[in-house]
DNA sequence: TCAATAAATGACTTTTTAGTCATTAAATAC
DNA sequence: GTATTTAATGACTAAAAAGTCATTTATTGA
C-alpha cells in the first residue's frame, strides 16, 4: 500500500477557523461568567471550552474585560431585537396579550441560554456600572415599554381597572426576571418541587384576575 | 497645668480591641462581598473598610473563604429566628395577616443590611453549593412555610378560592426577593423613578384580589 | 510541490492578591 | 515603674491567574 493510508493517520493538531472562533468563545464565556461570575471565572477555563488555547483568545478579544462585555452586548442585542419585533405583531384582547407575551419571553428568553444574562448582570452590576446601564437601558426599560403599552390599551378599553400602570407593570414582570435568576442560581439546590410554567401560569391568573373591574369578563 | 494635657497629645497607633473586632470584620465584609462579589473582594478592602490590618484579620479568620461562610451563616441566621418568631405572633383575618407579613418583612429585612445577602447568594451559589444548600433550607423554605400557613388558612376560612398554593406561595414571595435583590443591583442604574413601598403596595393589590374568592373561579 | 501567510499554540513574564510571621506596642499584672 | 502578655502591624513570600510572544503548523496560492 502507497504512503497515503498512512497520512490518514496522522492527525491535525488544531485548525484554522477565524470566522467560527468568536462566536464560540462567546458562548463558552457566557456560560462560565453566568455560572461563576466575572472574577472567578479563569480564561484559561474559557478556551478549554470554546476548544483552543488561552493564547488565541487574545487574537480575538483585547482583554478579559473586553471579553465581558462584548458577551454582554453582542449576546443580548440580537435577541432583545428579535423579541421586541414579535412583539409588536400580537394583537388581541389585552388580557391574553398578556399572556402570550409573558409565555413568549419565557421560551424565548428564560429558557434559552440567554436566561443567565439578569443573573449575571446582576451580580456584576456595580463592578460594570457602564454594562449595567446599558442592560437596563437597552433590555429592562424596552421590556417595560412593551407591557406598560399593553396594560394601558387594557384599560382603555375597559378590561382593567384604572391602577399605577408603573407600578403594575414591574409586578407583572418581577416574577419573570426571579424565575430566570433562580434557575441559574439557588433552583438546583431547593428540594421542593417546582415547575416555572406553572409558576407563570399562577401569576398570571392572580395578576389578570387581580386586575379586572368589577364587570370584567375573563377568556 | 501638670504634664497630664501633654500626655493627650501622643495618639496611639491602634487599640486593642479583642471582642469588638469580629463583628467589625463581618460587617465590612458582608457589605463589600456583597458590592463587589466574593472573588472581586479584596481581604486588603475588607480589612481598611474594618479599620484594621490585612493581617489582623487572620487572627479572626481562618483565610477568606472562612470568613464568607461566616458572613453568611452569623448574619443571616439570628436575623432569620427573629422574623419568624415575630411572624407567628400575628393573628387576624388572612388578608390583612399578608400585608401586614409583607411589610413586616420589608422593614426588617429589605431596609437593614441584610437586604444584601439574597443578592450575593445567588451570585455565589454555584461557587459555594453548600451554603447555597444551608440557605435555601435555612431561610427560603421557612419563609416559604410561614406564607404557605398563612394562604391556606385563608383558603380554609373561605376568604380566599381554592388555588395551588404552592405556587402561590412562589409568586407572593417572589417579587420580595426580588425587590432586596434589584437595590443592590441594577436599582442605582435604572433612571424611571420606583418606590418598593408602592410596589409591594400594587403586587399586594393585585395578588390579595386575584385570590379573593367572589372574583370568580380561576380560569 | 513548495513558499508564503497567518491561525494557533504553550511556555514564559508580569501582575495581583492571598496568606505568613518577625516585630511593635497597647494593655495588664506585679 | 517595670515586666509580661498578646493584639496588631506591615513587609514579606507564595500562589494563581492575566497577559505576551517566539515558535509551530494548517492553509493558500503560485
Amino acid at each position: 500500500m502507497p504512503g497515503s493510508t498512512n497520512k490518514s493517520i496522522k492527525k491535525r493538531r488544531w485548525k484554522r477557523r477565524k470566522d467560527a472562533r468568536p462566536g464560540e468563545i462567546l458562548d463558552a464565556a457566557l456560560m462560565l461568567f453566568v455560572e461563576r461570575g466575572f472574577a472567578a471565572t479563569k480564561l484559561d477555563d474559557v478556551a478549554r471550552k470554546a476548544g483552543l488555547s488561552k493564547g488565541s483568545v487574545y487574537l480575538y478579544f483585547e482583554n478579559k474585560e473586553t471579553l465581558f462585555r462584548a458577551v454582554v452586548r453582542e449576546m443580548v442585542l440580537p435577541e432583545i431585537k428579535r423579541v421586541e419585533q414579535q412583539v409588536d405583531r400580537y394583537r388581541g384582547p389585552a388580557q391574553e396579550l398578556v399572556r402570550k407575551l409573558v409565555y413568549q419571553w419565557w421560551s424565548m428568553v428564560g429558557e434559552s441560554r440567554l436566561s443567565g444574562v439578569p443573573k449575571l448582570l446582576v451580580s456584576e452590576a456595580s463592578n460594570f456600572p457602564e454594562l449595567a446601564r446599558f442592560f437596563v437601558d437597552q433590555v429592562i426599560r424596552r421590556v417595560r415599554r412593551v407591557f406598560v403599552r399593553v396594560l394601558q390599551q387594557g384599560i382603555d378599553r375597559g378590561e382593567f381597572r384604572e391602577c399605577d400602570v408603573n407600578h403594575a407593570v414591574r409586578v407583572l414582570i418581577a416574577p419573570l426576571v426571579f424565575a430566570a435568576i433562580w434557575q441559574h442560581s439557588l433552583y438546583p439546590f431547593d428540594k421542593d418541587p417546582y415547575d416555572v410554567r406553572v409558576f407563570l401560569d399562577t401569576h398570571l391568573d392572580t395578576f389578570l384576575n387581580g386586575l379586572l373591574n368589577e364587570s370584567g369578563q375573563k377568556i
